[in-house]
DNA sequence: CTTCAAGTTCAAAAACTTTTGAACAATATA
DNA sequence: TATATTGTTCAAAAGTTTTTGAACTTGAAG
């Protein structure tokens, strides 16, 4: 569980199946809304345990939706926008919208 | 199993869970390649069985994607696209790209 | 070097979804 | 009316995903 997908190899398959269960689609909406401040794991506590929380980002990185990058003993995660925007047109928007009243 | 939603009840996340998955993701792109010929249950025999096939057209019925309409002793199956596209611009036209290589 | 905060790992348990097959219902057509 | 065709139902079995908690790692800061 330590590999990004490139941008060519994310599976919209693989995306749906990841972004059809409502604590992942709820970590995207939280992530969405804070843009700007980085996030990290802590900061979806309110979602689920510390380690359910490393199995559901885990799953949003391994299907290309996030990035987790190591900053000390935090991780920093990002939506990968740039490359589902151009993967997959008016995708993430639609599903942004529909997560937009989903909040922690 | 008999409910179809209508438009404006139509949820996101729900037509994710249930495109997450690759019987019912191949059921749509053959349903769009075929766009014409009115398809029924018996057309999808390739990819499930008989009964199989009712549950996964009965998850989609149920999550707004298709609509099924009895006909004598067939039931015709559309995709709801007007309503997925006015209701989520962008997402279904994603969705049949991803869902162009996937055949009966 | 100790301690803390952030996250991971692992395996077991719980929850959920999909598949199966046999019996049934409804309509069409001979 | 008999028969074939199309699809449904139900419950059990199989499969998959999610949750849990305790033990562990890593890096930062006192």
């Amino acid at each position: 569980m330590t590999y990004h997908p490139p941008a060519e190899e994310i599976d919209l398959a693989a995306v749906m199946a990841t972004l059809g269960d409502s604590t992942r689609l709820a970590i995207l909406g939280h992530l969405d809304r804070q843009e700007g401040k980085p996030l990290m794991c802590s900061d979806f506590t309110a979602l689920a345990s510390k380690s359910n929380l490393t199995y559901h980002l885990g799953r949003m990185r391994d299907s290309g939706i996030i990035r987790l990058e190591k900053n000390g003993t935090c991780k920093m995660i990002t939506i990968r926008r740039d490359d589902l925007d151009a993967r997959f047109p008016g995708f993430l928007d639609s599903v942004l919208k529909a997560a937009e009243n989903m909040d922690l």
